[in-house]
RNA sequence: GCGGGGGUGGCGGAGCCUGGUCAAACGCGCAGGACUGAGACUCCUGUGGUAAGUACCUGCAAGGGUUCAAAUCCCUUCUCCCGCACCA
C-alpha cells in the first residue's frame, strides 16, 4: 500500500509547521477527551474514542475554527504504584505481562531487560509508556496540541488541585464521616477489585444488614436479616449448635453473636471487648424475647444452614415466609430432643399475596424440597422474595405498619428499629472474599473518611438544568445524567494510599484519582505559560488561580504574593478567558455515572456560569471478530501496530465508518479489507485527477456528478455538525464512489471533470483520511495545508435536481431492462423502447394538482375504463408528493444507444410505427416499454 | 436489587425520535458471469416468494391496540446486554 508510505511524511510536515498549536485568533473551539491512564500499551479499541476526538477537532479546524485540542497523561491513584510494588516483589505474571508490553516497543531485549528493572520505580512507568503513548498518537496523525502535555503527578498540578479542594471547602461539601470498605485483617488496609482473588470477574460488594436485637439474659442475641420488616413473623431463632458464640461488649450493651461476627463487628464499631465463648449447642432450647415485633418468646432451635461467617451467624426464623426456615423446622419436627418443640410452633403469616397462603410451607412443597440442605432453597428464596417484594403487602400482624407494600416499607422499618436502638446495622462482604495474597477479606468501617457530598439541593438542581442545556450526543445519555446525578451521594474523595496531590485538610491522605481530575480542562488553558516561565510550586498560590480563573483579587497584590510577574498574570488569565469554557468533551459512556458527572458537578460548584462546560459526546467500544479483546483471550491488536500494518488513514476510516457513536465496533479482518480496497479506489480516482486537465461540466452527465458531489457535500456537512461521522461517510465516500464508477461508464474523459470536484473531495475527507488527503491536495497543486482548509461551500446552481432526476430515469430504465432480460432468458439483438401515451403524462399531472379529485374529472379521458385504472394507481402511488421534475425522456434515450450495446450487446431503436406487441400502450410516465427481439 | 439500552434478512448492522418515498441503506457471506495460465485480486449481476415486466403477496422477537397507513406510535409478554462508589 503506497498510501502508508507517506503518513509520516506528512505527520513531520505539521509538527515543523506547528500546525495544531493554536494561537489566540478568532473563534476558538476547546475540545477535550480524557487523558489516559499511562499504564501499559493501548489497543485498537483505546484509538477508537481518540480517532473520534481528532476527527471533531479537524472538522472544527475546517469549519474556520481556532481549535484546541490538547492532551495529558493521568499517573493518579493506585495502578502505577501497584505494577512498581509487582516487580519488585517479583510477582511473576505482572513481569510478563510488562515484558509483552515493553517488547511492542523495544526489539532489543539487552534496552528492554534495563527497562523493565526500571518500572520498579512507579515515575519510570508512567514516563515510559507517555512517551509511547504520544508516539503512537502521532503516527495515527492526530492534530493534538502536545505543547501543553503534563502528567497529573507534576507539583504544579498538584497545586491546582489543591486549589480545587479549597474551592469546594468553601461551598461546604468537603465532610468527614465513617464510611464502609472492603478491608483486609492482614495488610490492615482497605482493598479493591484488583486486590482481591477472582475479584474482576465475581465482584465483592458490601451489604448493609439489619442486626435485630432479641431480650436474652443480660443483654441481646442479634440476629441479622436483609428483611427486617419480617421481624414482625418471627417465631423462634437458628443457631449453628457447632459454631462458637462469645459475649460482646459493644458500646454499652452486650451482644451474643459468633466468634467471626464478633472479630468483623471489631472493625465496624469503637468498643468491641470479647468475654466468655458458648457452644451454640450448649443455647438449644432456651427462650429470647422479641421486644420489637411481637412481644413473643421465642425460642433458640439448631439449624445446619447457619453459617458462623456469616453476619451475626444467628438468624431469627419466619417460617411463613422463609423457605430456609420453614425447612429448617420441618426438618427438626423429625427431631428426638426438639421435636416436640418444633412441632408446636406455627408460621405467622405477616404478608399478604394474593394466590398464596403460608407462601415459604407451598413454595418448598411446589419444588420437591425435603430438607434444609437441599440447594434448591436458594432458589425457592429468591423467587419468593422477589414475588413478596413486588406484589406482597404488611398485614394487621404488623401494627402500624399493616397495608403498606413491601417495596415500600423496607428502609422505613430498619430506620425506625435503629432509632428505638432495637437494632444495629451489620456489614458483611455480598460473598466469601480473599486478597490475592489469601488473607481474609471483610467490611470495616473507616472513622474519618473525606468525602465530596454531592447530595446538597442547590448543587443537583443545577447539575439537572444544565445538563439539559447542553448538547450531548448520543442524545440518549441525557437521561443517564439526570439518574446519576440524583443517585450520586456522599463519595469518598481521599485514599491512603496512590500517587496524587495530598489532600490539603489532612496531608496523611492523597486526593483520589478521579477526584483530581474533575476540572483539569482549566489547567490545560495555562500550563504552557507555567511551564515557559517556569513558575515554581511555591507561586502557584490559591490567590494565583483565584485571579487566573475568577479575575478576582489585585493584580500588583497577587503579583506581590506570588512573585509571578504581572504581565504573565495577565497573560493567563487572558489565556484562559479567551478558551474556557471546553466547548465539547469526548469519551466513552462508562464514564456517564463517575467522571463526566463530576465534571459538570465541579464546574458548577466551582465556576460562574458563563464557564461551564458545553457539549459531551460519546462513542461506544471496539471489539474484534465479535468477541472483546482481552489479554487472557489473546486476542489483542496493539495500537502500535496500526500504522505499519493497516496504516493510519485505514484504521481511521474503519473505524469512523463502520458504526455510529452509539454502536460497537466490530472490527472484521475481513470488512478492514474491504474498507482499504474501497481507499485505494479512492486513491487511484484521485491519482488520475491530479494527471489530468480540469474541465467545465459540459454534458448531462457531467452536470449530474457535480450535482451528486454537492449533494452529498451538503448532506455530509448536515451529518458532520450533528457528529454523525458514520453517515458522513457512506455520503461522501462510499455512495460517491459507486456514483463514480457509474460517471466512468457513462462519461467520455472523466478524470478531468473529477478533478473540478477534487479539491472539494479532499476537504470533506481530510478529517477522517488527513494524510491521503494531504498528499493529493499537495499534488493537485493546492497551497498550504488541506488540514486548515476552509470546509467547501456549495457552488451555486451545482445541485441539479433535474439532471439528478434525468439520471435516475437512465439508472432505472437500465434496471428494468436487466430485469426484463433476464425473465426472457434471450440475449436480444434489438432492444424497441416506448414511452408512454401523451394522455398517461395528462393523466399524471391532473393526479399531482388534484389528488384524490382527480378521479371526478375523468370525463376528460376517452378511454375512461383505462383512465380510471391509471389515475388510480396514481393516486395510490401519492404521486403529488414525489415531486418530480418533467424531464425530455425521448432525448435522453436517444443518447443511450453507445450504453445500451456496450451492457447488453443489442441495439436500442426508438420506434413507434413498429410495436408489434402494442407495448406502448402499457408504458407509463417515467418507466417506458421495451420489446427485446 | 438500583439504573440504562436493545431484539430487523444467512451474518454484522441502518431505519425507528419527525408513521407513508421500506423487501428494508452500507457492508460481509453466498451464487452466476467477465477477466485470467490459474485464482484467495478486481469488475458486473443476482441474493424472501410469485410474475415476459414497472406489480402483488409474506415479512422487521411474540401477542394485542391506535391509524386510511406501523419495523416506526401505545399496551402486554418473552428475551439479551451494559454500569453501579473509592475503581482508573
Amino acid at each position: 500500500m503506497e498510501w502508508k508510505s507517506y503518513e509520516a511524511k506528512w505527520q513531520a510536515k505539521w509538527k515543523t509547521a506547528k500546525l495544531f498549536v493554536p494561537n489566540k485568533k478568532g473563534k476558538k473551539f476547546f475540545l477535550t477527551v480524557p487523558y489516559p491512564y499511562t499504564s501499559g500499551a493501548f489497543h485498537i479499541g483505546h484509538g477508537r474514542t481518540y480517532t473520534t476526538g481528532d476527527v471533531i477537532a479537524r472538522y472544527k479546524r475546517h469549519q474556520g475554527l481556532n481549535v484546541l485540542f490538547p492532551m495529558a497523561f493521568h499517573i493518579s491513584g493506585s495502578p502505577i504504584i501497584s505494577i512498581s510494588d509487582k516487580i519488585k516483589a517479583g510477582d511473576k505474571k505482572t513481569i510478563e505481562m510488562y515484558k509483552q508490553y515493553i517488547h511492542l516497543y523495544e526489539k532489543d531485549k539487552k534496552k528492554a531487560e534495563q527497562i523493565l528493572s526500571s518500572f520498579t520505580e512507579p515515575k519510570a512507568v508512567a514516563d515510559f509508556f507517555a512517551t509511547k503513548i504520544i508516539q503512537d498518537f502521532q503516527s495515527l496523525g492526530y492534530s493534538i496540541d502536545w505543547t501543553r502535555q503534563f502528567n497529573t503527578g507534576e507539583p504544579s498540578y498538584n497545586s491546582f488541585v489543591e486549589w480545587q479542594f479549597m474551592r469546594l471547602k468553601d461551598r461546604d461539601v468537603i465532610k468527614k464521616d465513617k464510611h464502609p470498605v472492603i478491608f483486609s485483617i492482614k495488610e490492615a488496609q482497605p482493598v479493591g477489585e484488583d486486590d482481591i482473588k477472582d475479584g474482576d470477574t465475581d465482584k465483592v460488594s458490601i451489604q448493609e444488614f439489619t442486626a435485630i436485637k432479641f431480650k436474652f439474659k443480660q443483654g441481646f442475641l442479634v440476629a441479622a436479616t436483609l428483611r427486617p420488616e419480617t421481624v414482625f413473623g418471627a417465631t423462634n431463632l437458628w443457631l449453628n449448635p457447632d459454631a462458637d458464640y462469645v459475649w460482646t461488649k459493644v458500646e454499652k450493651e452486650e451482644w451474643l453473636i459468633s466468634v467471626q461476627a464478633a472479630e468483623k463487628l471489631g472493625y465496624q464499631k469503637h468498643e468491641v471487648k470479647l468475654a466468655e465463648k458458648i457452644k451454640g449447642s450448649k443455647l438449644m432450647g432456651q427462650s429470647v424475647k422479641n421486644i420489637v415485633g411481637n412481644e413473643r418468646e421465642l425460642p433458640i432451635l439448631p439449624a445446619s444452614f447457619v453459617d458462623p461467617d456469616h453476619a451475626t451467624g444467628v438468624v431469627y426464623s419466619v417460617p411463613a415466609h422463609a423457605p430456609y426456615d420453614w425447612q429448617g423446622l420441618a426438618d427438626l419436627r423429625k427431631d428426638r430432643k426438639f421435636g416436640e418443640l418444633a412441632g408446636s410452633i406455627e408460621p405467622i403469616v405477616i404478608i399478604d399475596l394474593v394466590g398464596w397462603k403460608v407462601p415459604a410451607q407451598e413454595i418448598c412443597e411446589n419444588m420437591g424440597i425435603t430438607n434444609q440442605n437441599d440447594s434448591k432453597l436458594e432458589e425457592a428464596t429468591a423467587k419468593l422474595y422477589k414475588e413478596e417484594f413486588y406484589k406482597g403487602k404488611l398485614n394487621s400482624k404488623c401494627s402500624k405498619f399493616a397495608g403498606i407494600d413491601i417495596n415500600k416499607i423496607k428502609d422505613k422499618v430498619k430506620l425506625k428499629l435503629k432509632k428505638a436502638r432495637h437494632a444495629d446495622i451489620f456489614f458483611e462482604t455480598s460473598r466469601k472474599a480473599q486478597t490475592r495474597s489469601g488473607s481474609k477479606v471483610i467490611v470495616a468501617v473507616l472513622k474519618d473518611q473525606w468525602f465530596i457530598d454531592y447530595s446538597p439541593a442547590w448543587w443537583k438542581k443545577q447539575a439537572h438544568s444544565w445538563i439539559d442545556k447542553m448538547f450531548i450526543y448520543p442524545d440518549k445519555y441525557r437521561k443517564l445524567f439526570h439518574d446519576s446525578f440524583d443517585w450520586l451521594d456522599k463519595r469518598p474523595c481521599a485514599r491512603n494510599k496512590g500517587l496524587g496531590t495530598r489532600f490539603p485538610f489532612d496531608t496523611s491522605w492523597v486526593i483520589e484519582s478521579l477526584s483530581d481530575s474533575t476540572i483539569y480542562m482549566a489547567f490545560y488553558t495555562i500550563v504552557g505559560l507555567i511551564r515557559q516561565a517556569k513558575l515554581k510550586k511555591e507561586q502557584l498560590k490559591p490567590e494565583l488561580f483565584d485571579f487566573v480563573f475568577f479575575g478576582k483579587g489585585n493584580l500588583t497584590a497577587v503579583s506581590k504574593t506570588t512573585g509571578v510577574a504581572a504581565e504573565l498574570l495577565k497573560d493567563m488569565r487572558a489565556e484562559f478567558e479567551y478558551w474556557y469554557p471546553n466547548d465539547l468533551r469526548h469519551t466513552a459512556p462508562a464514564h456517564v455515572s463517575n467522571h463526566l458527572s463530576f465534571f459538570v458537578l465541579h464546574h458548577i460548584a466551582i465556576f460562574p456560569d458563563t464557564e461551564w462546560p458545553r457539549g459531551i459526546s460519546l462513542n461506544e467500544l471496539l471489539i474484534r471478530e465479535g468477541v472483546k479483546m482481552s489479554k487472557s483471550k489473546g486476542n489483542v491488536i496493539p495500537l502500535t501496530d496500526i500504522a505499519n500494518k493497516y496504516g493510519a488513514d485505514l484504521y481511521r476510516l474503519y473505524v469512523i465508518s463502520s458504526a455510529d457513536l452509539n454502536t460497537v465496533v466490530d472490527w472484521k479482518e475481513k470488512d478492514v479489507l474491504a474498507a482499504r480496497s474501497k481507499l485505494a479506489r479512492f486513491v487511484e480516482i484521485m491519482e488520475a485527477a491530479a494527471n489530468a486537465e480540469a474541465r467545465k461540466p459540459i454534458s448531462q452527465i457531467d452536470r449530474w456528478l457535480v450535482s451528486r458531489f454537492y449533494s452529498a457535500l451538503d448532506k455530509t456537512t448536515e451529518h458532520m455538525d450533528k457528529t454523525r461521522f458514520r453517515d458522513a461517510m457512506i455520503d461522501i465516500f462510499f455512495k460517491l464512489l459507486n456514483d463514480i464508477s457509474w460517471f466512468e461508464k457513462r462519461a467520455d474523459k472523466p478524470a478531468e471533470l473529477i478533478r473540478t470536484i477534487a479539491a472539494d473531495w479532499l476537504i470533506a475527507m481530510a478529517p477522517v483520511i488527513p494524510h491521503i488527503s494531504e498528499e493529493y491536495w499537495n499534488r493537485l497543486g493546492q497551497n498550504g495545508f488541506v488540514s486548515v482548509a476552509p470546509w467547501p461551500k456549495i457552488k451555486k446552481g451545482a445541485i441539479n435536481k433535474q439532471a439528478e432526476f434525468e439520471e435516475k430515469f437512465v439508472q432505472q430504465f437500465f434496471d428494468d431492462m436487466r430485469r426484463v432480460i433476464k425473465m426472457t432468458a434471450k440475449k436480444p439483438k434489438k432492444i424497441l423502447v416506448y414511452t408512454a401515451l401523451d394522455w398517461k403524462y395528462k393523466a399524471l399531472k391532473l393526479v399531482a394538482n388534484e389528488k384524490q379529485a382527480a378521479m371526478k374529472k375523468l370525463d376528460k379521458f376517452d378511454n375512461k375504463k383505462l383512465a380510471a385504472k391509471t389515475l388510480q394507481s396514481f393516486i395510490k402511488q401519492r404521486v403529488w408528493e414525489l415531486d418530480r421534475p418533467r424531464i425530455d425522456e425521448l432525448g435522453i434515450l436517444r443518447q443511450l444507444n453507445n450504453m445500451v450495446k456496450h451492457e447488453f450487446g443489442a441495439e436500442l431503436v426508438i420506434d413507434d410505427n413498429y410495436d408489434p406487441l402494442d407495448k406502448k400502450s402499457k408504458a407509463m410516465p417515467f418507466r417506458p416499454a421495451v420489446y427485446l427481439e
